[in-house]
DNA sequence: TATTGTTATACTCTATAACTATA
DNA sequence: TATAGTTATAGAGTATAACAATA
Protein backbone atom coordinates (compact mmCIF):
# COMPACT_ATOMS: atom_id res chain seq x y z
CA UNK A 1 0.00 0.00 0.00
CA UNK A 2 1.39 3.07 -1.06
CA UNK A 3 2.23 6.14 1.88
CA UNK A 4 -0.39 9.20 1.43
CA UNK A 5 1.21 12.65 2.04
CA UNK A 6 4.32 11.67 0.98
CA UNK A 7 3.94 14.53 -1.75
CA UNK A 8 4.14 12.35 -4.70
CA UNK A 9 7.62 13.49 -5.73
CA UNK A 10 6.02 15.13 -9.07
CA UNK A 11 3.13 13.33 -10.01
CA UNK A 12 3.75 12.55 -13.60
CA UNK A 13 4.62 15.98 -13.77
CA UNK A 14 2.71 18.55 -15.11
CA UNK A 15 -0.54 18.91 -14.17
CA UNK A 16 -1.24 19.70 -10.50
CA UNK A 17 2.33 21.27 -9.76
CA UNK A 18 0.60 24.75 -8.65
CA UNK A 19 1.63 24.91 -5.60
CA UNK A 20 -0.05 22.06 -3.23
CA UNK A 21 0.39 18.20 -4.32
CA UNK A 22 -3.24 17.36 -3.62
CA UNK A 23 -2.75 14.24 -1.59
CA UNK A 24 -5.99 12.59 -2.75
CA UNK A 25 -6.87 10.20 0.06
CA UNK A 26 -9.34 7.06 -0.67
CA UNK A 27 -12.61 7.53 0.81
CA UNK A 28 -13.90 5.25 -1.36
CA UNK A 29 -15.40 2.59 0.90
CA UNK A 30 -16.93 5.19 3.48
CA UNK A 31 -18.02 6.69 0.34
CA UNK A 32 -20.13 3.76 -0.85
CA UNK A 33 -21.95 3.56 1.98
CA UNK A 34 -25.65 4.58 2.22
CA UNK A 35 -25.47 5.58 5.96
CA UNK A 36 -22.35 7.72 4.96
CA UNK A 37 -24.30 9.46 1.67
CA UNK A 38 -27.78 9.47 3.77
CA UNK A 39 -25.83 11.59 6.48
CA UNK A 40 -23.52 14.10 4.28
CA UNK A 41 -26.72 15.11 2.15
CA UNK A 42 -28.82 15.43 5.53
CA UNK A 43 -26.38 17.73 6.76
CA UNK A 44 -26.20 19.69 3.54
CA UNK A 45 -29.78 19.91 3.09
CA UNK A 46 -30.27 20.61 6.94
CA UNK A 47 -27.62 23.57 6.26
CA UNK A 48 -29.19 25.41 3.95
CA UNK A 49 -32.72 24.73 6.24
CA UNK A 50 -30.91 26.57 8.68
CA UNK A 51 -30.09 29.71 7.04
CA UNK A 52 -33.78 29.78 6.00
CA UNK A 53 -35.12 29.85 9.20
CA UNK A 54 -32.88 31.99 10.75
CA UNK A 55 -34.67 35.21 9.82
CA UNK A 56 -37.50 33.72 12.12
CA UNK A 57 -34.88 33.04 14.90
CA UNK A 58 -35.77 29.06 14.22
CA UNK A 59 -33.42 26.47 14.47
CA UNK A 60 -34.84 23.14 12.61
CA UNK A 61 -35.82 21.77 16.33
CA UNK A 62 -38.32 24.72 16.66
CA UNK A 63 -39.53 24.77 13.40
CA UNK A 64 -40.33 21.20 13.58
CA UNK A 65 -42.54 21.62 16.59
CA UNK A 66 -44.07 24.46 15.80
CA UNK A 67 -44.92 22.76 12.35
CA UNK A 68 -46.52 19.61 14.04
CA UNK A 69 -48.60 21.86 16.26
CA UNK A 70 -50.15 24.28 13.64
CA UNK A 71 -51.03 21.66 11.91
CA UNK A 72 -52.33 19.58 15.05
CA UNK A 73 -54.32 21.88 17.11
CA UNK A 74 -54.59 20.45 20.38
CA UNK A 75 -51.73 17.78 20.43
CA UNK A 76 -50.37 16.65 23.63
CA UNK A 77 -46.63 17.18 24.67
CA UNK A 78 -46.47 13.58 24.30
CA UNK A 79 -47.55 13.47 20.89
CA UNK A 80 -45.23 15.98 19.81
CA UNK A 81 -42.45 13.81 21.14
CA UNK A 82 -43.61 10.24 19.48
CA UNK A 83 -43.97 12.16 16.02
CA UNK A 84 -40.65 13.96 16.35
CA UNK A 85 -38.39 11.60 18.09
CA UNK A 86 -38.13 13.46 21.25
CA UNK A 87 -37.64 13.12 25.04
CA UNK A 88 -40.59 14.69 27.31
CA UNK A 89 -37.90 16.42 29.41
CA UNK A 90 -36.31 18.14 26.06
CA UNK A 91 -39.25 18.85 24.68
CA UNK A 92 -40.26 20.99 27.88
CA UNK A 93 -38.24 23.91 27.25
CA UNK A 94 -38.57 23.84 23.48
CA UNK A 95 -42.23 24.44 23.96
CA UNK A 96 -41.78 27.07 26.59
CA UNK A 97 -39.54 29.07 24.04
CA UNK A 98 -42.19 28.92 21.45
CA UNK A 99 -44.68 29.78 24.36
CA UNK A 100 -42.47 32.78 25.64
CA UNK A 101 -42.38 34.34 21.99
CA UNK A 102 -46.26 34.42 21.84
CA UNK A 103 -46.45 31.23 19.33
CA UNK A 104 -47.85 28.99 20.83
CA UNK A 105 -49.85 28.48 24.29
CA UNK A 106 -51.55 25.62 26.19
CA UNK A 107 -55.28 25.06 26.74
CA UNK A 108 -56.29 22.43 29.31
CA UNK A 109 -57.27 18.97 27.88
CA UNK A 110 -60.99 18.37 27.39
CA UNK A 111 -60.77 14.89 28.54
CA UNK A 112 -57.50 14.36 30.66
CA UNK A 113 -56.78 17.00 33.29
CA UNK A 114 -53.16 15.55 33.25
CA UNK A 115 -52.80 16.67 29.65
CA UNK A 116 -52.76 20.20 27.84
CA UNK A 117 -53.71 20.90 24.24
CA UNK A 118 -51.10 22.63 22.88
CA UNK A 119 -52.27 25.21 19.96
CA UNK A 120 -50.20 27.92 17.96
CA UNK A 121 -51.37 31.44 18.40
CA UNK A 122 -52.48 34.03 15.47
CA UNK A 123 -48.70 35.12 15.19
CA UNK A 124 -47.59 31.78 15.35
CA UNK A 125 -49.57 30.45 13.06
CA UNK A 126 -48.17 33.44 10.63
CA UNK A 127 -44.95 32.92 11.45
CA UNK A 128 -45.40 29.10 10.80
CA UNK A 129 -46.55 29.90 7.56
CA UNK A 130 -43.58 32.07 6.58
CA UNK A 131 -41.44 29.53 8.00
CA UNK A 132 -43.00 26.68 5.72
CA UNK A 133 -43.08 28.61 2.67
CA UNK A 134 -39.36 29.27 2.84
CA UNK A 135 -38.61 26.06 3.52
CA UNK A 136 -40.68 24.09 1.23
CA UNK A 137 -39.16 26.78 -1.55
CA UNK A 138 -35.66 25.11 -0.75
CA UNK A 139 -36.91 22.28 -2.10
CA UNK A 140 -37.62 23.17 -5.36
CA UNK A 141 -34.82 24.93 -5.28
CA UNK A 142 -31.23 24.33 -7.38
CA UNK A 143 -29.49 24.21 -4.13
CA UNK A 144 -30.69 20.26 -4.33
CA UNK A 145 -29.61 20.22 -7.65
CA UNK A 146 -32.47 17.67 -8.74
CA UNK A 147 -35.12 18.02 -10.68
CA UNK A 148 -38.66 17.18 -9.72
CA UNK A 149 -38.37 13.37 -10.49
CA UNK A 150 -35.26 12.73 -8.83
CA UNK A 151 -36.94 14.36 -5.87
CA UNK A 152 -39.84 12.08 -5.78
CA UNK A 153 -37.77 8.93 -6.93
CA UNK A 154 -35.19 9.71 -3.84
CA UNK A 155 -38.41 10.16 -1.26
CA UNK A 156 -39.75 7.24 -2.13
CA UNK A 157 -36.14 5.16 -1.82
CA UNK A 158 -35.37 6.64 1.58
CA UNK A 159 -38.76 6.42 2.94
CA UNK A 160 -38.50 2.63 1.94
CA UNK A 161 -35.08 2.86 4.23
CA UNK A 162 -37.02 3.49 7.25
CA UNK A 163 -40.28 2.52 6.98
CA UNK A 164 -40.07 -0.89 5.14
CA UNK A 165 -41.08 -2.13 1.77
CA UNK A 166 -44.76 -1.55 3.03
CA UNK A 167 -44.44 2.51 3.00
CA UNK B 1 -58.86 22.90 11.01
CA UNK B 2 -60.13 19.54 13.56
CA UNK B 3 -58.30 19.24 17.09
CA UNK B 4 -56.25 16.31 17.26
CA UNK B 5 -56.39 13.25 20.41
CA UNK B 6 -60.03 14.45 21.03
CA UNK B 7 -60.51 10.90 20.24
CA UNK B 8 -62.85 11.22 17.31
CA UNK B 9 -66.18 10.07 19.12
CA UNK B 10 -66.73 6.80 17.09
CA UNK B 11 -64.90 7.43 13.72
CA UNK B 12 -66.99 5.87 11.46
CA UNK B 13 -67.98 3.67 14.31
CA UNK B 14 -66.74 0.15 13.61
CA UNK B 15 -63.40 -0.22 12.08
CA UNK B 16 -60.71 1.05 14.86
CA UNK B 17 -62.66 0.74 17.53
CA UNK B 18 -59.59 -1.59 19.70
CA UNK B 19 -59.33 0.72 22.32
CA UNK B 20 -56.82 3.27 21.19
CA UNK B 21 -58.32 5.53 18.62
CA UNK B 22 -55.02 5.75 16.89
CA UNK B 23 -55.22 10.05 16.48
CA UNK B 24 -53.61 9.74 13.61
CA UNK B 25 -51.14 12.62 12.78
CA UNK B 26 -50.76 14.84 9.96
CA UNK B 27 -46.61 15.15 9.36
CA UNK B 28 -47.03 15.38 5.55
CA UNK B 29 -44.87 18.80 5.04
CA UNK B 30 -42.04 17.14 7.28
CA UNK B 31 -42.12 14.13 5.36
CA UNK B 32 -42.23 15.98 2.42
CA UNK B 33 -39.06 17.14 3.28
CA UNK B 34 -35.72 15.77 1.35
CA UNK B 35 -33.45 17.18 4.69
CA UNK B 36 -36.34 15.01 7.18
CA UNK B 37 -36.58 11.55 5.13
CA UNK B 38 -32.68 11.66 4.49
CA UNK B 39 -32.29 12.49 8.41
CA UNK B 40 -34.76 9.49 9.33
CA UNK B 41 -33.04 7.56 6.63
CA UNK B 42 -29.91 7.79 7.89
CA UNK B 43 -30.54 7.27 11.79
CA UNK B 44 -32.34 3.93 10.49
CA UNK B 45 -29.15 2.57 8.53
CA UNK B 46 -26.50 4.06 11.37
CA UNK B 47 -28.67 2.20 14.43
CA UNK B 48 -28.05 -0.70 12.26
CA UNK B 49 -24.24 -0.33 11.60
CA UNK B 50 -24.07 0.69 15.29
CA UNK B 51 -25.22 -3.09 15.67
CA UNK B 52 -22.63 -4.29 13.73
CA UNK B 53 -19.60 -2.96 15.10
CA UNK B 54 -20.99 -2.89 18.95
CA UNK B 55 -19.27 -6.64 18.81
CA UNK B 56 -15.97 -4.83 18.03
CA UNK B 57 -16.30 -2.42 21.02
CA UNK B 58 -16.49 0.33 17.78
CA UNK B 59 -18.72 3.62 17.52
CA UNK B 60 -19.10 4.80 14.37
CA UNK B 61 -16.56 7.73 14.39
CA UNK B 62 -13.61 5.02 15.52
CA UNK B 63 -14.71 2.86 12.46
CA UNK B 64 -14.43 6.23 10.38
CA UNK B 65 -11.70 7.16 11.70
CA UNK B 66 -9.70 3.46 11.82
CA UNK B 67 -10.96 3.11 7.91
CA UNK B 68 -9.40 5.94 7.10
CA UNK B 69 -6.25 5.60 8.60
CA UNK B 70 -6.46 1.33 6.99
CA UNK B 71 -7.04 2.89 3.63
CA UNK B 72 -4.30 5.55 3.61
CA UNK B 73 -1.16 4.93 5.27
CA UNK B 74 0.84 7.48 6.84
CA UNK B 75 -2.35 9.71 6.88
CA UNK B 76 -1.02 12.92 9.10
CA UNK B 77 -4.43 14.07 11.97
CA UNK B 78 -5.03 17.20 10.03
CA UNK B 79 -6.02 15.00 7.11
CA UNK B 80 -7.99 12.68 8.89
CA UNK B 81 -9.89 15.88 10.29
CA UNK B 82 -10.53 17.25 7.06
CA UNK B 83 -11.82 14.02 5.51
CA UNK B 84 -14.32 13.46 8.46
CA UNK B 85 -15.41 16.54 9.67
CA UNK B 86 -13.92 16.41 12.87
CA UNK B 87 -12.29 19.18 14.41
CA UNK B 88 -8.85 19.02 15.52
CA UNK B 89 -9.40 18.42 19.33
CA UNK B 90 -12.10 16.34 18.75
CA UNK B 91 -9.78 13.58 17.63
CA UNK B 92 -7.13 13.85 19.58
CA UNK B 93 -9.29 11.52 21.73
CA UNK B 94 -10.36 9.35 19.33
CA UNK B 95 -7.21 8.13 17.88
CA UNK B 96 -5.61 8.24 21.79
CA UNK B 97 -7.76 5.18 22.11
CA UNK B 98 -7.24 3.30 19.20
CA UNK B 99 -3.40 3.59 19.97
CA UNK B 100 -4.21 2.66 23.66
CA UNK B 101 -6.03 -0.85 22.03
CA UNK B 102 -3.09 -1.44 20.05
CA UNK B 103 -4.65 -1.09 16.60
CA UNK B 104 -3.38 2.41 15.62
CA UNK B 105 0.44 3.97 15.93
CA UNK B 106 2.46 7.08 15.00
CA UNK B 107 5.48 7.39 13.35
CA UNK B 108 7.56 10.47 12.49
CA UNK B 109 6.84 12.17 9.35
CA UNK B 110 9.29 11.93 6.88
CA UNK B 111 9.68 15.51 6.01
CA UNK B 112 7.85 17.39 8.46
CA UNK B 113 8.97 17.21 11.73
CA UNK B 114 5.42 18.98 13.39
CA UNK B 115 3.37 16.30 11.90
CA UNK B 116 3.35 12.93 12.52
CA UNK B 117 2.41 9.95 10.02
CA UNK B 118 -0.99 7.65 11.54
CA UNK B 119 -0.50 3.77 10.63
CA UNK B 120 -2.99 0.62 11.63
CA UNK B 121 -1.24 -2.16 13.08
CA UNK B 122 -1.03 -5.53 11.93
CA UNK B 123 -4.11 -6.20 14.62
CA UNK B 124 -5.52 -3.06 13.98
CA UNK B 125 -5.69 -3.78 10.32
CA UNK B 126 -7.56 -7.39 10.81
CA UNK B 127 -10.12 -5.72 13.11
CA UNK B 128 -10.58 -3.10 10.72
CA UNK B 129 -10.97 -5.56 7.75
CA UNK B 130 -13.47 -7.71 9.92
CA UNK B 131 -15.65 -4.77 10.94
CA UNK B 132 -15.98 -3.64 7.10
CA UNK B 133 -16.94 -6.95 6.00
CA UNK B 134 -19.96 -6.82 8.69
CA UNK B 135 -20.40 -3.12 7.44
CA UNK B 136 -20.04 -3.86 4.06
CA UNK B 137 -22.71 -7.12 4.45
CA UNK B 138 -25.28 -4.69 5.96
CA UNK B 139 -25.73 -2.64 2.73
CA UNK B 140 -26.17 -5.32 0.25
CA UNK B 141 -28.82 -7.11 3.16
CA UNK B 142 -32.81 -6.76 2.98
CA UNK B 143 -32.32 -4.15 6.16
CA UNK B 144 -32.27 -1.47 3.75
CA UNK B 145 -35.41 -2.78 1.79
CA UNK B 146 -33.51 -2.15 -1.31
CA UNK B 147 -32.01 -3.81 -4.55
CA UNK B 148 -29.06 -3.25 -5.75
CA UNK B 149 -30.22 -1.05 -8.70
CA UNK B 150 -32.40 0.92 -6.21
CA UNK B 151 -29.25 1.33 -3.96
CA UNK B 152 -27.42 2.76 -6.75
CA UNK B 153 -29.37 5.32 -7.66
CA UNK B 154 -29.95 6.41 -4.19
CA UNK B 155 -26.50 6.76 -3.60
CA UNK B 156 -25.97 8.34 -6.95
CA UNK B 157 -29.17 11.32 -5.89
CA UNK B 158 -27.79 11.76 -1.96
CA UNK B 159 -24.26 12.48 -3.62
CA UNK B 160 -25.72 15.15 -6.15
CA UNK B 161 -26.98 16.55 -2.92
CA UNK B 162 -23.97 17.63 -1.38
CA UNK B 163 -21.42 17.24 -4.13
CA UNK B 164 -23.32 19.27 -6.47
CA UNK B 165 -24.63 18.46 -10.36
CA UNK B 166 -20.79 17.55 -11.08
CA UNK B 167 -20.08 14.08 -9.10
C1' DT C 1 3.73 34.60 9.98
C1' DA C 2 1.37 30.13 9.33
C1' DT C 3 0.56 25.28 10.55
C1' DT C 4 0.57 20.64 13.43
C1' DG C 5 -0.82 18.60 17.38
C1' DT C 6 -2.43 19.43 21.78
C1' DT C 7 -4.80 21.12 26.29
C1' DA C 8 -8.46 23.14 28.54
C1' DT C 9 -12.92 24.56 28.39
C1' DA C 10 -17.59 25.87 27.02
C1' DC C 11 -21.69 24.96 24.78
C1' DT C 12 -25.27 22.07 22.81
C1' DC C 13 -27.73 17.85 22.33
C1' DT C 14 -29.38 13.76 24.18
C1' DA C 15 -30.50 10.56 27.92
C1' DT C 16 -31.92 8.94 32.84
C1' DA C 17 -34.04 9.21 37.48
C1' DA C 18 -37.48 10.82 40.04
C1' DC C 19 -41.32 13.74 41.45
C1' DT C 20 -46.71 15.51 41.08
C1' DA C 21 -51.12 15.16 39.66
C1' DT C 22 -54.20 12.77 37.55
C1' DA C 23 -56.20 8.38 35.37
C1' DT D 1 -50.75 0.57 38.85
C1' DA D 2 -49.86 3.43 34.84
C1' DT D 3 -49.49 7.86 32.32
C1' DA D 4 -48.74 13.30 31.33
C1' DG D 5 -45.90 16.82 32.33
C1' DT D 6 -42.09 18.41 34.73
C1' DT D 7 -37.44 19.04 37.28
C1' DA D 8 -32.75 18.16 37.89
C1' DT D 9 -28.85 16.19 36.21
C1' DA D 10 -25.63 13.27 33.74
C1' DG D 11 -23.41 12.16 29.54
C1' DA D 12 -22.17 12.51 24.66
C1' DG D 13 -21.18 15.41 20.91
C1' DT D 14 -19.40 19.66 19.08
C1' DA D 15 -17.17 24.13 19.29
C1' DT D 16 -13.56 28.05 20.49
C1' DA D 17 -9.19 29.93 22.53
C1' DA D 18 -4.65 29.36 23.29
C1' DC D 19 -0.14 27.16 23.64
C1' DA D 20 4.58 24.75 22.12
C1' DA D 21 7.09 23.03 18.38
C1' DT D 22 8.13 23.47 13.72
C1' DA D 23 7.66 25.27 8.95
Amino acid sequence: MPAVDTPQPSPRCGEDAADAPAPRLDTRFLESLIGYNARRAALAIIGHVLQRLAPFGLRVVDFSVLTVIAHNPGITSRQVCAALDILPPNLVGLVRALERRGWVEKRGHPTDRRAQGLYVTPQGAEVQAQAQAQVGALETSDVTHLDAGERATLIRLLRKIYLGPDA
